[in-house]
DNA sequence: CGGTATCGGGATAACGTTATCTCAATCGGC
DNA sequence: GCCGATTGAGATAACGTTATCCCGATACCG
């Protein structure tokens, strides 16, 4: 018993298959499956039954060959893996958008940032989201000649102008500091990531700014380097001990928040403290972690609406866009000083 | 002043403008690029640079549609921006055996997921990790029929003989219950999800097999239901009221042990707790918490090697993998019963 | 020196779509 | 009853690759 009606055997039924099942010809089977709305009433269905009597389904590489365009953005980030609040917002977008977002990491490593978003154009992806890394972009240049649609997300990408959308780092620094301050806090330490990252190296900046601004002195107060527990440690007991120890700490992302309150809960529990990304186990302590959150929701937002700009006409002009942040007071900012 | 031997403008370059530009039969660029050894070094040196003066980079929609395979593979996952480790190790592992991963997420919702599924079919992916929504994967037929390449992540798809890989559920739901009765406990409540949801049914199911193998009364024992943070706190309070309130708890999945250690913090500190799935905050609590660990990297290796697998050779047979857990003994499961 | 391997490289035909062009058939108007 | 407009559908040419075939030139052997 012959099962269906089969094309060449072990391939995919193609629209020539369908044409034939169909008895129509190749280009009324393109024109029924893209609804043109050209076809008669009887022929339309005789192609609706020959697809489903084949189980065809058009083959989206020929079409976007053909098309030009492949409706499909890439998004490259750090970690797929890790709680990435923008990616869902970046999708809910594009999906509202009709178009498809495929994402893949690049794990901080440059290496392999550059194979995955040269791997995206050579695929002519219609644009690309990026959240870079460090240092070296020029692997772009040829890209972005030769039309590339970029948007950099959370980092700009140094040295060239690209589109970017970036939450107001300094602006939360400064809230989080004038917070504590208000509370009465005037030794505040601040405890950041590696400054040759972007945000970490503009966070550390504006606290610098506000130490100036206080008349603070500034050594033992502000601790950058790599997410290490041991540095984070360190870094901790310096700026809590002394003649002058800190009362409050900020913390420059999520990470560091979670090493702080795992410092403090074996060695301290009266230090205030604010930490900068706001996540799930911001509540989950005692006091309530209080955080300088950004907008996920708006970045995502934005970045989806940029990159269909700059699709839709690539002779837009670059634009940087600068996302707010809040303060979400919840406890651990709100404790006063233990010795003022 | 012409900037650069530009092909038709607008467009990026084609094999054919590089063909022109270094004098040679397209053929020949084809070779280069594929590095063909039977081409001339004076001849690749030519193509080389007129490829790099052109900043030619090939088009893999029509490589792709010429060779019949893509080097894609697609994974489906329920929340691309939730913590995903076995993601993360099925990234690493398909990018050693030289395939790209794409990722999108399902959104828990099966609409989206046979959205997301049918694009990267239509795409043509050599293959698709799938994490399967609950009920109806019927539209999974037609497509398996015509040759998909499908492995099943953490869930199987019911009533379809497709590949999977799963956790142990039922070994680390036993271990929990036998680490905790070593302890000391005899009334042991568990707090699980929505048994709709597959893993969730199958962690009761073997809860349910514990407390009728010790013989003790089940209905104050054990709650499912939703995600949702008064349901979950009630169930608690149920479980830990009454004249015979539960000394230890089993929470069914990460979520659940935050929202149940949210509780704890605020209303008991003496009843033991064994959590299903390690997570970042595990070591944050005090005592940090004991949880049955599942292997991400084992599970995402085997989901590659299972998946690579059936492209090489879609006769395989069906075949079901339960990838081992492991209990994290830290503290939280080893408190003794208040009282026994 | 002629004949035949061998090697390098070009012409041409797919891959599965869509777009352009063409043409046959139907219809309305005068 | 003829003509132009309209509608429906087919033939054919792209889109940018790779694979098959083939041919010209050099080298080697008898």
């Amino acid at each position: 018993m012959q099962e269906k009606p089969r094309a060449r055997k072990g391939r995919r039924p193609t629209m020539v298959d369908v044409a034939r099942e169909a008895g129509v010809a190749l280009r009324t089977v393109s024109r029924v499956v893209n609804d043109d709305a050209t076809v008669g009433a009887e022929l339309v269905e005789r192609v609706r039954s020959a697809i489903a009597a084949l189980d065809y389904r058009p083959d989206e590489r020929a079409r976007h060959l053909r098309l030009g365009v492949t409706g499909t953005l890439g998004a490259a980030v750090r970690q797929l893996s890790h709680v990435n609040p923008v990616l869902r917002a970046v999708e809910r977008a594009a999906r509202a958008a009709g178009l498809m977002v495929l994402a893949a990491s690049t794990e901080d490593d440059e290496k392999i940032e550059r194979h995955v978003v040269e791997s995206m154009c050579r695929r002519r992806f219609d644009g690309i989201l990026l959240e870079p890394i460090g240092a070296d972009h020029g692997y772009l240049v040829p890209e972005l000649a030769a039309g590339l649609s970029l948007v950099a997300v959370d980092r700009p990408v140094l040295g060239l102008e690209v589109d970017c959308v970036l939450s107001d780092n300094v602006a939360g620094i400064e809230t989080a500091f004038a917070h504590l301050v208000a509370h009465g806090h005037r030794r505040i330490a601040y405890i950041g990531d590696d400054e040759r990252i972007y945000t970490a190296q503009e966070r550390a900046t504006a606290f610098r700014a506000c130490l100036r601004a206080q008349g603070g002195p500034a050594d033992a107060m502000i601790h950058t380097g790599p997410i290490e527990r041991d540095r984070i440690h360190r870094a901790l007991e310096t700026a809590l001990s002394g003649p002058a120890p800190a009362t409050a700490v900020i913390t420059g992302n999520a990470t560091l928040s979670v090493e702080t309150v795992r410092w403090f809960r074996d060695h301290h529990d009266d230090v205030a403290i604010v930490g900068f990304d706001d996540s799930e186990l911001a509540t989950l302590l005692r006091p309530d972690l209080t955080v300088v959150a950004q907008d996920d929701a708006a970045i995502g937002d934005t970045a989806i609406t940029m990159l269909r700009t700059r699709i839709a006409d690539p002779s837009t002009p670059v634009r940087k866009v600068t996302v707010p942040v809040t303060l979400q007071a919840r406890g651990s900012g709100e404790t006063p000083p233990k010795r003022p």
